[in-house]
DNA sequence: GTAGATGCAAAAGATTTGCAGCCTA
DNA sequence: TAGGCTGCAAATCTTTTGCATCTAC
């Protein structure tokens, strides 16, 4: 995938409509986010600057995750042991079982549990802007590793 | 409410089966979480504490709070803004709208909903332990504001 | 030219940990 | 009595912020 051309004009667009600027760490930033499969961290991006000697900053990398999470482009999907991790919210929603065994991470998407969330938000006249659903336990693998 | 003597001996029997002790300060700590209603910070229960010159340290606090989410009397519930929410467990399980504008939390229970995650869970072979559903948007005076 | 952005270091919060002394079983 | 527990202070980790400098527009 990479810089997809839509991704960015959606950036700028509303990087310009709040009066921010298109910098070189901005653009290095959503590059780096989109070229990402699944889930990140932080951290890992930091690192990734780092070893590469492309030179954006740890506070650069949040002050813009928080920009990305504002218009959307990023979800922070998961807090579990302090850590945040945060994911490219471009393609469809979904939630997630996380093991709490050996860590992996799920996805999966209900329509169902989507549906059933509006009516509720509905009856309680609560406007959603976004929603994150957890389910932690253990996985095929590390329960049978339970049972064994 | 307060110290029930069966959450009491719960917790007593869980410690005993850890080796661990039943100490005036795990007892402070039980007592003061199923005194409260509702959602609480660890600070909070510090302040308190803190106020009524009751001796018991942030420390032994959150180390108490751990064990007691592995023995599920209380549960982490909400990570919000770098704040992490418990309350205690012993009610029906129930998930939680959060106002990004007021902070007010309210909840819900929908069996629905629990009903479909157990369907998933199976469909992925996958031994759910607890989740943690939050719906985050504008409750309904903080919407009104806004459109107003 | 100027408002906004960056990098750095420091600050702020939340949580954990090492250790010496204390207490429960 | 001994191994677990506590309080304290220090350490860690994540995230934010103040400020001097830089840069996109």
């Amino acid at each position: 995938m990479g810089l997809d051309n839509f991704t960015e004009k959606k950036f700028k667009d509303y990087l310009k409509l709040k009066g921010l600027r298109y910098t070189k760490q901005r653009k290095e930033i959503l590059e780096k986010i989109l070229n990402r499969m699944g889930h990140f961290e932080i951290e890992d991006i930091v690192l990734e600057f780092k070893n590469q000697n492309i030179d954006v900053s740890r506070s650069t990398v949040y002050r813009t995750l928080n920009i990305l999470k504002e218009l959307g482009i990023v979800n922070e999907v998961i807090k579990f042991k302090n850590k945040t991790l945060y994911e490219v919210a471009l393609n469809e929603h979904h939630d997630h079982l996380v093991c709490e065994n050996c860590g992996k991470i799920i996805e999966f998407h209900s329509q169902e549990i989507e549906d059933l969330q509006n009516k509720i938000c509905e009856m309680y006249n609560f406007k959603p802007n976004f929603h994150r659903l957890e389910i932690y336990g253990l996985c095929k693998e590390c329960k049978n590793l339970n049972e064994g």
